[in-house]
RNA sequence: GGGCCCGUAGCUUAGCCAGGUGGAGCGCUCGGCUGAUAACCGAGAGGUCUUGCGUUCAAAUCGCAACGGGCCCA
């Protein structure tokens, strides 16, 4: 049996459905459902396991959740495992926070292997906080069953995926200038470098030309504590370059820069005169200079100092670039062009070496200020100041970032360039430019992936070098370490349990160690694709459902997720690791600027989920925009939503106290409605409903989440709840089992149970209620959930499209009768004794014809009439204006006695006569079409208004019956509004007086006495002018400006 | 500085790909309804479609540039 429903509770209502998804263990059993269904293989971009999720998050896995549950209903056999991102310097930082730490030497001496332990700890727990999390939201992945980046299968993936690499010779050990956080002593990504803007120095050196006496390059830097390092200038060939003469405190020199920079040199070093005695190109540029601080890093003095070309110089500050290729990337790949030394005389700890001579010990930070103190003892400091520009950072430290030329593996990437473009290619990309334009462009640009760390919290990298001979080998899984180790009893793939492992080197039989580098956590959720199935370990389920369908993530993983997996599945299997991507936008906050902490505008999911219930959180960030498209997050929009679901909770509520008073018990609905006399109404909706799955089918197929959603709720408010509800209200009122009010029954039954099926993938929780209601409480045997269930096939008969646009128009011209009304106050509970509709197109007058009783009902009218397409009304009156231009030349003096004459001749036959015979003749002359034109009059009681193809006309004139019924009607809304106020049932019987002391109205209101008690279920009614009023409830009423005095008692 | 995306009523947006009187929702004002009722419905006001230039008979729509926002990069 049915069950009544209370009001909507998103909260409640949404524990309830969680509660009831656990016991029957719904998530597992609507996948092993679909075990024969075609496969849908999804990767769960995995999101890092620190603090709770924020609304990206949300949005990111609501739209997974929408799209899988979709599928699964289309019949697919979805493959989903949750995936969390485990290791990493993030989680190192946060650690080391908690322990206090503050460098590496904390980290040796509390012990690697403790710190790897809480760092294991600190990934766990989080990830179970966040699966809570995503939990209440609804969504729908595997989460007992998680891929976890720090299990050891995980991990033989990555390592497998190494031993690829070094098989195809796409693993390089290598030199190369990169990002080095000095505080956490790593090689950090690309990827993990943050800009903020700070303050830097901002300084002009002049280096001193060999063999020119007073004669000097300048150079712009930022970073002066690169000076000691400095190994060249660059200038750009086809820049020109000017030897200029400039003086200052009668001192002259010789200065090198620029042409066109030479202003803002001068400006600089406040040089009051300047003669310019040579202007060369860059490439003609040949001088060598002396090292500046030669006298400090005697290093320096061994190294020739020479000007090269390069295309990278730009013409800003002097033209002439500081070339340190031990800590720039220009100035890195100009030395390995020109074999210059790569000289770097900083350390992993941000302090300067033996190789920097006086400055050793220093840390860089600061050595800023004692180099340009240096410089400037030698007058070499042209001058001094600072800049805001931005600056790269450590994103979990914070700490600036410096450049250094180290020792790292890399992945050569781009080796495989151009087979990636043709794969990016064959991934479908939604939407296109997503791929064709974004990614394609990244990828064209991109470098060899430095995938080394030097920290302890990630994948080991499996590369065992010989102590001797330095042959190098990879392992490729635990089995293989195993067996070429002698350790047997391998448990944990992390560090430091691998550190101590040897093994023999196949050369030269001697010890081969473990390089002692992390994998680049980035290399880690690369290999998702494959090691989520298990792969190497597991062969089969590889080769069952590898590649991937579909991932979806945010415009930011582009360079990130897209594109690391894209890589590694290059390097692996030569193919992209997945056929068609989703790429989704950031949720900013009303300004459109980005959530963040400091900014004070972050939104939890949280709060919106305890304000409005996860339900309106997913509508709205599905339904808001377009999924490609930036999220402006604004509250009142979620409320919005939030009211959409309760008048669709209303809409199902509605008829359910009916349905039980009449023991509704809905079995075969598609039958009965084949058997059961519809209304055309009735017909209209199931069309409807029909079409609306044709629209959501249509959007998903091409994950237009915004574009599948929006349709739903214009559905729900637009035909549901203000049409057809209404339509049906009086057919829900009747008593017994008549026909009509079953057939109402039935298609309203069949709308809201289609209904729930094209909201669960979106609304998971109130369509499962609705539908353990609707249908679990009626058929024992129906799947469980609503999401057991398959996704209903859009039904072609039910469709009438001509029926729907009909139904527009009536719609239209109720709005329009309803604006009449207005125009004349008078209310719609008072009839009107005729309506007329003038269509300007046939389809207007098909539609009246068809759903005259509709627009009867809706526009309270005693007649519709209908005039012809083409016709005009003839009860409208015409006036006639008289067209001075046209009148006067033509009639002369007497065009004064013609518009004289014009008004007391009937206008309509002035208009009919023109319209049919071009002219009308009048006493004065005849006049033609051009000398006059017509308005149209309308009557007094009558009240128009225009609707989009046509007008219609409210005639408001008051009858007996008229009256008689409006007066009755509204003593029936105070009855009514009385017995709301005693609280009683639907059913319960009254007795009802009512005194009206205006004998006409007390005579008019009496002659539809037993109408009124029928509606207002009374079993007693008295009204007159002289009726004594008692009762429980007694209230004085004032009915337009008739006063009434009212009573009702049980 | 570069790539991609976005910029339409007070707010959130549709329309842009395939050029031809700019549609909604929220909010506001006024009104209605009262057997969904701490609900619901109707009407009205409100737009230099960010700006400028260009293509065209015609531009929110196509092109170029600028400005503002986002992501990514330098």
């Amino acid at each position: 049996m049915l069950k009544d429903a209370g009001q909507y509770n998103a909260k409640s209502l949404e524990e309830n459905i969680h509660k009831f998804w656990d016991e029957i263990d719904a998530y597992s059993r609507v996948r092993e459902q679909r075990i024969d269904g075609q496969k849908f293989f999804f990767v769960d971009g995995p999101p890092y396991t620190t603090g709770r999720i924020h609304l990206g998050t949300a949005w990111n896995k609501i739209i997974k959740d929408s799209i899988l549950r979709y599928k699964s209903m289309k019949g697919f056999h979805v493959l989903d495992r949750a995936g969390w991102d485990m290791h990493g310097l993030p989680i190192e930082v946060k650690v080391e926070a908690v322990l206090g730490f503050k460098s590496k030497k904390d980290i040796e001496k509390y012990g690697v292997g403790n710190f790897v332990a809480k760092c294991k700890e600190f990934a766990l727990s989080h990830r179970d906080e966040m699966t809570l999390q995503f939990q209440n939201l609804g969504v729908w992945l595997n989460w007992k069953d998680p891929y976890m980046t720090l299990r050891d299968e995980y991990i033989e993936a990555a390592w497998w995926t190494l031993k690829k690499a070094h098989e195809k010779n796409l693993l390089e050990k290598g030199r190369r200038v990169v990002n080095w956080c000095p505080r956490c002593e790593t090689a950090i990504a690309d990827s993990e470098v943050e800009y903020a803007d700070v303050s830097d120095p901002s300084v002009y050196i002049k280096f001193p030309v060999t063999g020119e006496e007073n004669t000097f390059i300048v150079i712009w830097t930022t970073t002066p504590w690169t000076i000691p390092a400095n190994i060249a200038v660059a200038v750009h060939p086809s820049f020109e370059y000017v030897r200029v003469r400039v003086s200052k405190n009668d001192k002259e020199e010789i200065l090198i820069m620029a042409k066109e920079l030479l202003k803002n040199v001068l400006k600089q070093g406040r040089y009051k005169k300047s003669e310019v005695l040579e202007t060369i190109l860059g490439e003609e540029l040949k001088i060598e200079y002396n090292a500046p601080l030669g006298h400090k890093v005697p290093r320096q003095n061994t190294f020739s100092h020479t000007v090269y070309l390069a295309d990278f110089v730009t013409a800003e500050n002097t033209g002439c670039v500081h070339i340190a290729p031990g800590h720039g990337i220009d100035d890195f790949e100009l030395g390995m062009k020109h074999k210059l030394p790569i000289f770097c005389p900083v350390g992993p700890d941000g302090k300067y070496t033996e190789e920097a001579g006086d400055y050793k010990g220093m840390h860089v930070r600061e050595a800023n200020k004692v180099v340009l103190d240096d410089l400037s003892e030698k007058d070499l400091l042209l001058s001094s100041g600072t800049i805001s520009h931005r600056y790269g950072h450590c994103w979990r430290c914070k700490t600036p970032i410096i450049y250094l030329a180290t020792e790292q593996w890399f992945l050569r990437i781009t080796d495989l360039k151009e087979k990636m473009l043709d794969e990016i290619k064959k991934v479908k990309w939604y939407p296109d430019w997503a791929g064709s334009a974004r990614f394609a462009d990244w990828v064209k640009g991109s470098r060899d992936w430095c995938i080394s760390r030097q920290r302890y919290w990630g994948i080991p990298i499996p590369v065992w070098i010989c102590d001797f001979c330095g042959e190098v080998e990879v392992m490729g899984t635990m089995e293989e370490l195993k067996n070429r180790s002698a350790v047997k009893n391998l448990t944990d793939l992390h560090r430091p349990y691998v550190d101590n492992i040897h093994i023999k080197c196949r050369k030269c039989e001697k010890r081969m160690s473990r390089v002692p580098d992390v994998f680049d956590v980035w290399f880690d959720s690369a290999v998702a694709s494959w090691a989520t199935l298990n792969f190497p370990r597991d062969d089969k389920t590889y080769k069952e459902w590898w590649p991937a369908d579909f991932i979806t993530e945010g415009h930011d993983q582009t360079r990130g997720w897209f594109y690391s997996q894209m890589g590694a599945s290059m390097v692996s299997f030569g193919k992209a690791p997945y056929k068609s991507v989703l790429m989704h936008g950031f949720t900013l906050d009303t300004e459109g600027k980005k959530m963040s902490k400091s900014l004070g505008n972050v939104v939890s999911p949280d709060d919106v989920i305890n304000k409005y219930g996860a339900e309106s959180l997913r509508l709205y960030v599905l339904s808001q925009n377009a999924p490609w498209d930036d999220l402006k997050f604004v509250w009142e929009e979620v409320g919005t939503i939030n009211r959409m679901l309760n008048i669709l909770w209303n809409v199902y509520r509605f008829p359910l106290p009916y349905m039980i008073l009449d023991n509704f018990n809905p079995v075969d609905t598609r039958e009965r409605l084949a058997t059961l006399s519809l209304r055309i109404e009735d017909k209209w909706i199931l069309s409807k409903v029909q079409s609306l799955i044709k629209k959501v089918e249509t959007a998903m197929s091409e994950y237009n989440l915004h574009k599948a959603t929006r349709p739903i709720s214009e559905f729900i408010l637009e035909d549901l709840s203000r049409w057809y509800i209404q339509l049906i209200r009086p057919r829900t009122w009747r008593e017994a089992n008549d026909p009509d009010k079953l057939a109402a029954y039935y298609t309203l039954y069949e709308v809201l149970v289609t209904l729930t099926k094209v909201l669960a993938p979106f609304a998971p929780h109130i369509s499962e209620e609705m539908y353990g209601n609707l249908v679990r409480n009626i058929h024992p045997d129906a799947p469980e959930s609503v999401h057991m269930c398959n996704w209903q096939a859009p039904d072609e008969k039910f469709i009438d499209i001509e029926l729907e646009k009909k139904m527009d128009i009536i719609r239209e011209i109720v709005e329009a009768s309803s604006n009449a009304r207005q125009k004349l106050k008078r209310k719609l509970r008072w009839p009107v004794k005729r309506i007329v509709v003038v269509p300007k197109n046939e389809i207007v007058n098909e539609a009246v014809l068809c759903l005259e009783k509709v627009l009867k009902e809706q526009t309270n009218a005693k007649n519709i009439i209908l005039i012809k397409h083409g016709e005009t009304w003839d009860e409208l009156g015409v006036e006639v204006l008289p067209n001075h231009a046209a009148l006067g030349p033509a009639f002369k003096k007497d065009a004064g006695k013609v518009i004289a004459q014009l008004k007391t001749v009937s206008g309509r036959a002035i208009k009919k006569s023109i319209l049919e015979t071009g002219s009308f003749e009048l006493e004065a002359g005849v006049i033609n079409a051009d000398m006059v034109t017509f308005k149209d009059l309308i009557p007094p009681a009558i009240a128009a208004a225009g609707f989009s193809a046509g007008d219609v006309y409210v005639d408001t004139e008051l009858t007996r019956e008229i009256e008689s019924e409006g007066y009755a009607r509204e003593v029936i809304r105070r009855i009514q509004d009385m017995r709301k106020e005693l609280d009683l049932a639907v059913e319960e019987e009254i007795r009802a007086s009512v005194e009206i002391k205006d004998e006409r109205v007390a005579i008019l209101v009496l002659e539809l006495k037993d109408f009124i008690a029928g509606e207002v279920r009374a079993r007693t009614l008295t009204i007159g002018p002289e009726v004594e009023v008692e009762g429980e409830l007694v209230k004085d009423w004032d009915v337009e400006d008739v006063r009434m005095r009212m009573g009702i008692r049980l």
